[in-house]
DNA sequence: AAATATATAATTGTATCCAATTATCCGATC
DNA sequence: GATCGGATAATTGGATACAATTATATATTT
């Protein structure tokens, strides 16, 4: 069942899976208000245990407390996306560059069935990006870092909820897909450098297309909220 | 008064900033329990807030929380050390990167004076330290990157305890300083590649000295702990 | 009708209480 | 003397209560 958090672990564990889960699934949009009473109330426990998970999730980024306002979604900048995009980028090249002494043999194998699985859902957007995360997972695991891998974890939470955006819009994910094969070739290569670069790029321009979409739909979101303004003057 | 967090803002925020502050200075070590009712009493607040302050330190990894266990100063293995000086490298040396078209004239000049102020205190160790982390930091605030700063910051403090325990033991920094000229050089030549790897090997030879200092000491307090087993069972 | 002041409701911060869990002590047993 | 088991103490997880703060709705004034 897809509700397990509902009964597992502590409360604050429940409510820790059960606010992410929304936020990453976009459920719970940037700038919406988390009313620790109301998600208390859904899954049959006290405020106080929610309130743990929220400051724990604003260490993470996903929400933002302020003191006495409560806490709400985290509403990202397009710059802010920019920027956890470039550090996203680093991070997967350093987990690439220390993972490729260990891309050979099997493991290569491995890895180039995993970009094949994905080649093969071109098609379904949410498999496809599925399968492009067990890529790169499978990728930074070889790594052997388990802080490394974490932090990009983690940023890769803090930006998901716009790259579920931004292919709603889209329903594609035309950009990338044969870099993947680029990538695979310079781990051939064994040249770490290579893989550095190539894992960069890959990434930032991933983020590209992210980012100009949210800058677009900032000007927009502004335009019509000026707009907004001007009718209530006129009402 | 260096106790100002014992009044400042919510009983959260004092109990976050006692704990944060005990554990960078060193004063709790890493292992020893954080109990949440001593906090609550030493700052006269219930242990409600410390539990709160304690799952946002968690989360930065400063503690580590176990269900139904409390809390506990996170203790990094030398890997993990390892680990934090690699993703520091990256992320200061991509800061480094950003920052560098910024780093002409007038904020060069600057960045110039913060070197030779840290010339000027060799002797002092905690002076020198101070004054070294305002260098990287100046440099860093140039790059205009408010998450990549904070994440730094995040790693530079869960890295900061076994610093401290180094510089405790050697008294001294003989290892870089003269590097810091070397990397003046390569801003002032504007060579982005340049300083990237300029910095990337700045931090990291920063970190060799303190790995291998901490890999020794694991052996010899493995030792003195098998050691103490044996002479419990001789007893 | 817009702006402001006021009253009311909702939410937050935190102390306290109790049950569940874990740690510690102490005696019995091998 | 080491190990095990059970009693006791300490700690944790969580619910509830209440004061302080913030948000909202309403009334008042202009």
């Amino acid at each position: 069942m897809s509700d397990s958090f509902l009964s597992n672990g502590t409360a604050q564990q429940q409510a820790y899976w059960f606010i992410r889960s929304h936020i990453l699934s976009g459920e719970f949009v940037g700038g919406e208000r988390v009313n620790p009473t109301d998600i208390g109330e859904q899954l049959g426990i006290s405020r106080m245990p929610v309130r743990e998970a929220l400051r724990q999730l604003d260490a993470e980024g996903l929400v933002t407390i302020r003191p006495n306002r409560g806490a709400m979604v985290t509403v990202l900048t397009p710059t802010e996306v920019q920027e956890f995009f470039e550090i996203r980028a680093v991070l997967e090249a350093l987990a690439a560059r220390l993972a490729l002494p260990h891309l050979i043999g099997e493991t290569l194998e491995e890895l180039e069935g995993l970009r094949k699985r994905m080649d093969r859902v071109r098609g379904n957007v949410k498999d496809w990006i599925q399968r492009h995360n067990e890529f790169h997972d499978y990728l930074c695991n070889q790594a052997n870092r388990p802080r490394l891998m974490a932090d990009i974890k983690r940023i890769r939470n803090a930006i998901q909820p716009y790259l579920l955006m931004y292919i709603n819009v889209y329903d594609s994910m035309e950009m990338e897909g044969y870099e993947h094969e680029t990538v695979m070739d310079a781990i051939r290569s064994q040249n770490s450098q290579l893989v550095e670069l190539c894992i960069r790029d890959h990434v930032m321009s991933a983020g590209q297309g992210i980012i100009e979409f949210l800058k677009k739909r900032e000007e927009t979101v502004n335009k019509s909220e000026r707009q907004r303004r001007r009718q209530a003057v006129v009402r």
